[in-house]
DNA sequence: TCGTTTGTTGATTGACCAGTCAATTAAAAT
DNA sequence: ATTTTAATTGACTGGTCAATCAACAAACGA
């Protein structure tokens, strides 16, 4: 069965499969056995390929984080005012790409992991720094106080973020961008 | 050394251990052993006392949870307009009692915990609703679209709660309180 | 005084899990 | 054709941890 090249493909399916375990689980401690089940390959390959399972679990931050990038990028460069952009950014973190159940409860669980893990602490504010970033520089000529309202938008994104896991009744994207632009509109002129 | 009505001075100390011991660590895997150690006992005791690992948990949250209500009641019942009455309510969720590390820990994992314990998720519904009631009925008078000033105000203050967790350069109470404050300055007429 | 209740723990058990390793297969390179 | 390299796994290890239990000590009640 070896047929070589398979590094790429298993690393890939890998990450995607912790993504998918944390979600189903809801939790960090899934085991490598699960993760490596999911991705159908023995428990003793996904160390092979990450070393340890808090690499695995980094590897799969940084997927989350690199897909949430892209998917702003690709958003920021068809918006023109500065408006538009505010909205491009707040569209993409609402996106279906990343706005997924297993991707939100992969958000929650990072946060927790961050508390103790330092790489995890460092990936997460560089997602907060260029967040901020994005929106700040959007605000600059809508508001007088860019910052301060960047921050307030970055909190409240998150805090939708994490209300849209307490079940039923929880804000679906469509109202969480709704709630958002209606915030935004308030602020600028 | 047993002296008897132990019972409560134990319980208390088991569950003060248990939050603070969730704050130092940053998350929820922290075992009974070390638990208990912190509160002076055995972890049999724990055992004895609470059952099981979840239950002691459990019993941390709605700790949590009650000290947030009271300090809610106390500074309701301080204010007489509603506009008072929301600021009561931004001030009793970043008081000096509640706005600590170790309950701002608690919380985060609490919302881990609740995607998996559905009495954790219950608790966890059951404050959220009553944040959103207080906050609903004080923005009745004050603006056309209270629930949505509600449910938005409620994600603002949970995503400044997590923000707090990130390290230095977040935001501390005050500021905290200033945010919401002016978000709510900026609905209301 | 003596049995009963309450408080308490050390030792143990049973399960689970991250990580290691030696062994196996097949493709690639020489 | 033979050596090397990549891919892959089953079996194992060392450690951890929640939960149990039997036993002991002190207060209390009769």
């Amino acid at each position: 069965m070896p047929r070589t090249g398979m590094m790429a493909i298993r690393k890939d399916a890998l990450v995607n499969a912790t993504i998918s375990e944390i979600g189903r689980a809801g939790t960090l401690d899934v085991t490598m056995g699960q993760i490596a089940k999911s991705a159908g390959v023995s428990s003793a390959l996904a160390h092979h390929y990450f070393g340890s399972k808090d690499d695995l679990l980094l590897a799969a931050m940084r997927r989350v984080l690199t897909q949430f990038g892209a998917e702003t990028q690709v958003l920021l460069g068809k918006a023109d005012t500065p408006r538009a952009r505010l909205s491009a950014i707040v569209a993409a973190s609402f996106g279906p790409q990343n706005f997924r159940d297993e991707v939100v409860s992969a958000w929650l669980n990072f946060y927790v992991m961050a508390q103790t893990q330092p790489q995890a602490a460092r990936l997460l504010r560089v997602y907060q720094g260029r967040l901020k970033s994005n929106l700040t520089h959007a605000l600059r000529p809508l508001c007088p106080d860019p910052t301060q309202v960047a921050a307030t938008a970055a909190a409240l994104i998150d805090g939708l973020y994490i209300h849209a896991l307490s079940g039923p009744g929880a804000p679906d994207a469509d109202a969480a961008i709704a709630t958002v632009e209606a915030y935004l509109d308030g602020v600028t002129q």
